[in-house]
DNA sequence: CTGAAAGCGCTTACAG
DNA sequence: CTGAAAGCGCTTACAG
């Protein structure tokens, strides 16, 4: 140390405004000329602040998860925060280690992007006051903060499109009734039928993970049997996705034989011409990061943020365009 | 505190095994009641260790990225490590700057996914010694170690493969020269053109960013022009996907008009059924953790681990099973 | 505006 | 096998 205290040194890295210029002036050189890096873990602890935000999604390579976690990454950087990820496969039964796991890393916060409609855990996170923000699923109990899409709204909107060009038996390949996603996208689909006069079956209703393997097998079953629908809403991309496949080995075109629409408006949608919903999905995490970085930061905590955001139609040639019958 | 000393919690918690493993049991038991969570920051601060890796990708949103994460991920976690992500924008100008908020995370070796040809900043790193693995792309100086796929054969194999279903202008449309991959995909078309006799023409050469939107433009100016390619080779499948909206907008069918062939092997090129070559993504990120914790943790830094993997052809129809003309 | 001192909550030789 | 004590390298009241 050449010249001044340590504490001086602490408070100029730290912009503290109470120290004189010029001092500050000549610590900054010196700091610059040694390429002295203070000890992060050692700032870390003094502070009791990590600066480190946790994500957990369902799997970081679906690009649904990877284009979310680019909105948290650029607003947490932003905010002076980073972000360790997790993917959890979706494994309710090993929710709780996940959570525990991203504890234990120090993170001054957490947003999950996975949360099961009954997280019991999870709700005992926000009864507990833990800095937390739920994005993209939220609970049934409506507990704690959220950044959710309309999925309802969205489904209904899909569903009604598809009316309106004239395809009455519309099957649904929607995700699992764990997951809030799931849940209002069939809840839509189901009122837009039924504000149509159209009969709801069941056996047009099919839940699976939402995986293109599972909506592949969900395809080949529809697309097997007797009752062919005209119709098949896909509960998010990758499924329908998947109904792609299954069309293909049956050689049933899209959408002369069959209309698909699907969920989320990934970049595959785009490139398969697949009408969707569009998920404002950067906008959701940047915005799901403010909330936390707010909790942290004013350790506010009664407000209720739940911020549900509008789906937007993405018309392609997977469906419209063609005239009702 | 009951019972037992500070130290001897910290040792059971910490698996010391000399310690009764009756006292041990009875902490443990009282550290579940109490709820007991150390502090993860004093930990990593006492241990002068973060088990944090940080992960420097071009973009995170991107699914070649992204599914390089997820391996790194997955491996990270069962060696005790957590990710910190960051994404550069393959902005060089800025890469400066992104290591040295990586560094000043505390991570304990770093994982750099989009090194650019002739980063001195990583050089210096290297040099210093400091954990660092390079993957998927490496410096022109061959220093560091890196795990990086075989880009010049991959990209030899998919032009052969053109040439023998009979195509001979066959224009590219590769990455920039500032990444390893841009320049050896180039050289790869390069040999396989010349050792088929084939002159190489530079106006059938391109080199642009590796983006969707760089493709559609690029493309866009080979398929207007009075000299027209046979077939197109992306230097990856983003480039490729940018060639058909091209395509598209010209009403030009890809394989009846014009042949296509990508790189990477992402999900979209399965749904596109685009002829590519195929990045063992997962792999790759997995391998670079094993080399990196290796370092941070035996301080192994003699060794040099240059892993280079095999390409391997994905044939799809995008310009596949079409007899040689 | 500056410095001495305490403290953050663990881990880890060291001594017993 | 267990504990007292030092130490990790910062930040931050507190006193001047």
């Amino acid at each position: 140390m050449a010249g001044v205290s340590h504490t001086t040194v602490s408070r100029v890295l730290n912009n503290d405004p109470k120290v004189a210029s010029e001092t500050a002036k000549r610590i900054l050189e010196l700091v610059q000329k040694v390429e002295y890096r203070p000890n992060p873990l050692a700032r870390r602890f003094a502070r009791k602040r990590s600066n480190l935000i946790g994500l957990l999604v369902s799997d970081i390579s679906n690009p649904f998860y990877a284009e979310l976690a680019r909105g948290i990454e650029d607003k947490a950087q932003e905010c002076g925060y980073h972000v360790i990820f997790c993917s959890t496969d979706d494994r309710l039964d090993r929710n709780q280690q996940y959570i525990e796991i991203m504890r234990n890393t120090g993170v001054d916060g957490l947003i999950f992007a996975s949360v099961g409609l009954h997280d019991q855990h999870v709700e005992k996170l926000i009864e507990d006051r833990l800095p937390l923000v739920l994005v993209n699923r939220k609970l049934e109990s409506e507990k704690g903060d959220y950044v959710v899409l309309d999925n309802r709204f969205g489904a209904y909107q899909l569903t009604q499109h598809l009316i309106e060009h004239g395809y009455r038996k519309i099957a649904i390949i929607t995700g699992p009734s764990d997951y809030s996603t799931g849940v209002e996208r069939l809840r839509g689909y189901r009122e837009a039928l039924k504000d149509h006069g159209i009969a709801i079956r069941d056996t047009l209703i099919f839940q699976v993970p939402f995986s293109r393997e599972d909506g592949y097998r969900a395809a080949k079953a529809l697309l097997n049997g007797a009752d062919k629908p005209e119709a098949i809403f896909g509960g998010n991309d990758h499924i329908a996705l998947g109904v792609m496949d299954a069309a293909d080995e049956f050689g049933i075109r899209i959408p002369e034989d069959l209309a698909l629409v699907g969920f989320d408006d990934t970049e595959y949608a785009k490139s398969m011409k697949l009408t969707t919903v569009s998920q404002r999905k950067y906008e959701m995490g940047s915005l799901a990061v403010q909330i936390l970085v707010d909790y942290i930061e004013n350790k506010v905590n009664g407000y209720a943020h739940r911020i549900v955001l509008e789906p937007k139609l993405m018309i392609r040639q997977s469906c419209g365009g063609h005239p009702v019958r």
